[in-house]
DNA sequence: CTAGTGATCCGCT
DNA sequence: GCGGATCACTAGA
């Protein structure tokens, strides 16, 4: 059994070592429950991305928006999209290396009623499906920036080891124009709560 | 089903 | 000024 101790040299939380490059990270992630506060559910999609290509946030350099990306794994990258949402990233490897995996939907699992109210829709199907619904079923916002995933109000639990492990899809990012042919998307296969389909 | 559009922030060219 | 790692809503095929 590991040990749930915090412990910033090594990165594990819910035993996803976050020192690995991005897209392993994505790949793993899937499965996992993300709650905050105790609110939730299974992550189904995420996407990886790397200071090396030109759609990640620190493509550019540092800056005062993505400068949690370039801090130490483990942690929360929480930006403004559209200046309308809140979505938010865990970000990966090491201090100075920028690499994030942005968290694109969840099954709902935990108290959905309070997603309900946040999001204003009773459709569980609608309630995280998308990186700016998760953001607003889960209540985050620029607050949450720069927090260890490791410790409240974040919970991060390892799939259920009794059971097989999810099947796992991965496709082109979405919503992007810049390295776009990198199949640095991930999801469940056949979960009916992703934003959007992957291709056959 | 697809296509188009407005909302609204902020760092960058 | 520009343009997003988006969403909700509308109109039309």
């Amino acid at each position: 059994m590991r040990t749930a101790k915090p412990n910033p040299h090594a990165p594990l939380v819910a035993g996803i070592d976050f020192s690995a490059p991005s897209p392993q990270v994505a790949r793993q992630l899937i499965g996992v429950t993300l709650l905050i506060d105790g609110v939730g559910g299974r992550i189904v999609e995420t996407e990886a991305y790397d200071v090396g290509e030109g759609a990640c946030h620190a493509f550019a350099g540092r800056n005062e928006r993505n400068a949690t990306l370039f801090g130490p794994p483990g942690h929360a990258y929480v930006y403004r999209s559209y200046g309308i949402h809140w979505c938010i990233n865990f970000v990966c490897r090491e201090e100075g290396h920028a690499a994030g995996v942005l968290i694109r939907a969840l099954e709902p699992t935990h108290q959905l009623d309070r997603m309900r109210e946040r999001r204003g829709l009773d459709e569980a199907r609608l309630l995280c499906a998308g990186p700016g619904r998760v953001g607003q079923a889960l209540g985050i916002d620029r607050s949450f920036d720069g927090m260890r995933l490791d410790a409240a109000p974040f919970s991060l639990l390892a799939p259920p080891r009794d059971r097989p492990p999810p099947a796992v899809v991965r496709g082109p990012r979405i919503g992007i124009t810049k390295a776009a042919a990198l199949p640095w998307r991930f999801g469940e296969k056949g979960s009916r709560f992703l934003s959007r389909r992957f291709a056959p």
